[in-house]
DNA sequence: TTAGTGATATCC
DNA sequence: GATATCACTAAA
């Protein structure tokens, strides 16, 4: 079953290992479809989260992670690769689940390579789009906490957060 | 290990 | 206006 805007309508530390073991599910332009499970997500919370993109408060690019649950963040990291998320939790505080890995693509930018995912999602809702969106095929897994990669700048203690699930 | 790539944030 | 930074990957 196709994931509503309940699930994301949660705290990210709740939604984000939540994610790992559902399919992220992309519909071409030609109709065809790709169904991928999610293994490894990251959670960034809040503008007190020094890893998090909305750490220097709300502007024009991190205006998107105070938004609803559900929305869809897309951004392009190192000019190449478009790295996804997906908004969690209430309007007004910044928090989302970077999706980092599926089972056929370890990475997040093979992974939106693998799915055609670009800017065009950016700011899409993922309970409503067409072309994208998750499901819930009943597949219960478990979720090994890790602490979360590439974010030397943030402080030690957020280093530190085991905010990074992984399908164990 | 290092280069490539381009949007964003921060600094003149 | 400019430039430093960055949640990565592929090639070597």
């Amino acid at each position: 079953m196709k994931l509503n805007r309940k699930f994301f309508d949660r705290d990210v530390l709740e939604a984000a290992p939540d994610l790992v073991g559902k399919l992220l599910v992309r519909r071409m332009a030609d109709g065809s479809e790709i169904r991928l499970r999610i293994t490894e997500t990251e959670a960034y919370r809040g503008q007190s989260d020094t890893a998090c993109h909305a750490r220097f408060g709300r502007t024009k690019r991190s205006a998107i992670l105070y938004r609803q649950g559900g929305i869809i963040y897309v951004y392009l990291c190192y000019g190449i690769h478009w790295l996804v998320n997906i908004v969690t939790g209430p309007e007004d505080f910044p928090q989302a689940a970077l999706i980092r890995a599926c089972e056929t693509a370890d990475g997040p930018g093979k992974l939106t390579k693998a799915l055609s995912i670009d800017g065009q999602f950016n700011g899409s809702d993922i309970t409503e789009n067409p072309f994208l969106w998750i499901e819930d095929d009943g597949t219960r897994v478990d979720i090994i906490a890790d602490k979360r990669v590439g974010i030397g700048y943030a402080s030690i203690e957020d280093q530190n957060r085991l905010w990074r699930f992984k399908k164990g």
